[in-house]
DNA sequence: ATATATTTTTAGTCAAGACTAAAAATAGGG
DNA sequence: CCCTATTTTTAGTCTTGACTAAAAATATAT
């Protein structure tokens, strides 16, 4: 049985294994869990000891097939409960995260698949991201980054990889929302900036706000 | 803020406090919570500090007004999950306490709240047991145990005390269910067992089971 | 009323998980 | 290839919440 603990890390290193690296290191775990190199080096023996990483040290962390699943568990907890919170008790995207961060954690695989059927068995969260099933796994994504697209080609708002509740209010704000269509207007050389068609209005947003969206067309 | 291990303590407190004594002793608590005497001096030392216990050394512990609250909190969570687990999540009413103990200790106000909404405002959660609204009233329940009533007369099953999966597999074993009519027979003096009627047959309930069925007339 | 039994508290440990500061290993630049 | 900067680990502490064993207070019984 894992801990509350032991799971935040290894969601953290799922996360950060996902973004390319083979190994993670100690500092990047570190920095995403706010915690301490030290602390985190202590945790990584025990996920080791339990069968849940390898882990060598100084060349980083890696979760095992064990490891992975318990992870991927984790997550499918976290997004499906952050549905249930959207759909059925009028929470707004950018208000989930938190309390999805608890309910994460509760054990029991009877509520975990019953919640999903309840739900329709929904394939991604409010923010665009895939729900892993049972097994941990989830189609891959074809949605593409505003930055990679042509000026004239245009598709639908299907993920935002921020989900901090200041990017999302920036989203409200402009009243940008998932499954809006959107068009790519212009591209600015000197900031990077792009120029977009919203549902309601022609916008100006800035690079790093277009590294976070995400189309499929 | 609460700690998780503070609200079951004031949990317990809570509950036992409900039971007559107007202070609770150490030893019981430690009972009810599975823990040791010493453990508890030193939480409710905890709680004391915290204004959320009245404790005197040797003399037992009460609850405050705001630990009252933060009991009926939580005890209020505890029930509105079970409700949900019940008529959205095809939970049978014997495999609901222990995630519903792990629910309980969920921090969002506007989760309950919200829930609370969703599930149409019950006032009674799978056992019978009354729901505390926001403040941590409810309405006294009226309900009278078995044993109390006259021959001859009958109720709906409104409340099961004991909500061990044990008690509530033999009340589905033998067809028993919140809701029935149920009609006192006979009692028998020499180990005061009951012939009840219930909506399929006639059975004889032990003295031990008959003290947690309690009817509404 | 006093001796004994029971309950409660105190004192001292322990494990989990986090931290700081210092030591060790690795990486990078000249 | 070596010297320095960075990263990672180790060693030692701290806090929370629990425990055991012993001491202190209270309750009970003759």
């Amino acid at each position: 049985m894992t801990t509350l603990s032991e799971e935040n890390y290894l969601k953290a290193i799922y996360h950060l294994g996902k973004q390319g690296a083979v190994a993670v290191s100690t500092n990047a775990i570190a920095e995403k869990i706010e915690s301490k190199a030290s602390s985190v080096t202590d945790m990584v023996k025990k996920l080791a000891d339990k069968n849940l990483a390898h882990y060598i040290k100084y060349q980083g962390v890696s979760l095992t097939n064990d490891g992975r699943l318990a992870a991927a568990l984790v997550v499918r907890k976290h997004r499906l409960w952050e549905v249930f919170l959207v759909e059925n008790l009028n929470f707004s995207w950018d208000e989930v995260h938190d309390v999805a961060e608890q309910l994460e954690h509760i054990k029991s695989l009877k509520l975990v698949n019953e919640l999903d059927a309840f739900l329709g068995f929904p394939t991604h969260d409010p923010h665009g991201d895939p729900i892993p099933d049972k097994d941990g796994n989830y189609a891959p994504t074809k949605s593409i980054n505003i930055l990679e697209l042509e000026v004239g080609s245009e598709g639908v708002l299907a993920l935002v990889k921020d989900s901090s509740d200041v990017f999302l209010k920036y989203l409200n704000k402009n009243n940008l929302a998932l499954g809006d269509v959107i068009k790519v207007l212009e591209f600015e050389p000197f900031d990077d900036s792009v120029t977009i068609q919203t549902k309601t209005k022609e916008i100006i947003i800035s690079k790093e706000v277009a590294k976070n969206l995400y189309l499929s067309q």
